[in-house]
DNA sequence: GTGATATATTTAGCTTGCTACATTTAGCAA
DNA sequence: TTGCTAAATGTAGCAAGCTAAATATATCAC
């Protein structure tokens, strides 16, 4: 009876759902749920320099998985590169233009999406969620340090 | 300020981080965490014939996803397709003997995890959170039915 | 300075997830 | 029967996630 009592498989279920969402709200954007939020991040830092690596520490995600993300919304026009002066391995990653116009368009989308799906609780019920979310989150970032490829120092 | 106070980035990052750790654990056994999950599924529906869709239906997957997992779990002896002689559309899914000998290990292993990512909440609090999860996923469910490529009829 | 170790990033190759589309079979209506 | 519609499955092709391994640069010990 794995499931039935199992935290975990409901979360996977639950998260591929709400991604099937946001991916079909960003359609009309030529961008996909994990591209819009990488773009959100980059446009929320617009005053600091911010590397790949800052991205992989905010999301959670592997070098990888962040490189695969930015080289697409590069080819799209919708992030720039440029060299660390301050430390050549680095690079530093930056929203356009083209990007930052679709933005607040994005944020809209996103928060109405986000409220629909989880319009079935109550504000005090949501509030709850989020903190026993957030300290899961923490147990398990607990456990599981020690994950290569993810970059270190990382719930937040 | 997209990821601050949303729910759906946060579950997605924890969903990837238990992935992550579940698969991690089941390295020895030659499976991921998806394979396992599924094999657990045919385990304890040892008795009653199952399909591909309700696979799909009761993990939340579609079709293709369904049919990629069964491949490769048929490709490494893990399990046997057979015709459904009363709808000849379906067919059967089940279990090898091989399978079923891992079965119980894998088990104890994915219970393990379990406690261990959650064991900084108290009993208490994981059961509010399974609630709060399973009326998440209801809401989710009665604002996406018609999501094509998913059998319907679906929470269990 | 030299060398060992660590960090930032990328590449290669895989599984999982998706959509769009094709195929086969059921089931029902005319 | 003929034919339309729906259901169950599979194929093709892509994005996103992973690990393992390569490359380039810092950094620290000596």
């Amino acid at each position: 009876m794995i499931p039935e009592q199992a935290v975990g498989p409901r979360i996977k279920r639950i998260s591929n759902a709400m991604d099937r969402r946001r991916t079909l709200d960003l359609e009309g954007f030529d961008l996909t749920s994990s591209q819009g939020m990488v773009l959100g991040y980059l446009a929320r830092h617009r005053e600091e320099p911010v590397s790949p690596g800052d991205i992989g520490r905010h999301f959670g995600l592997t070098h990888p998985t962040v490189t695969g993300i930015l080289q697409r919304l590069e080819a799209k026009g919708f992030l720039a590169f440029a060299d660390d002066p301050a430390d050549r391995r680095k690079r530093r990653v930056a929203a356009t233009e083209k990007a930052m116009e679709l933005h607040q368009q994005i944020v809209e989308h996103f928060w109405e999406t986000e409220a629909q799906l989880t319009q079935g609780l109550t504000e005090a019920e949501q509030a709850q969620l989020l903190t026993l979310l957030d300290r899961l989150a923490a147990n398990i970032h607990a456990c599981c340090s020690g994950e290569k490829q993810i970059p270190k120092e990382g719930m937040q």
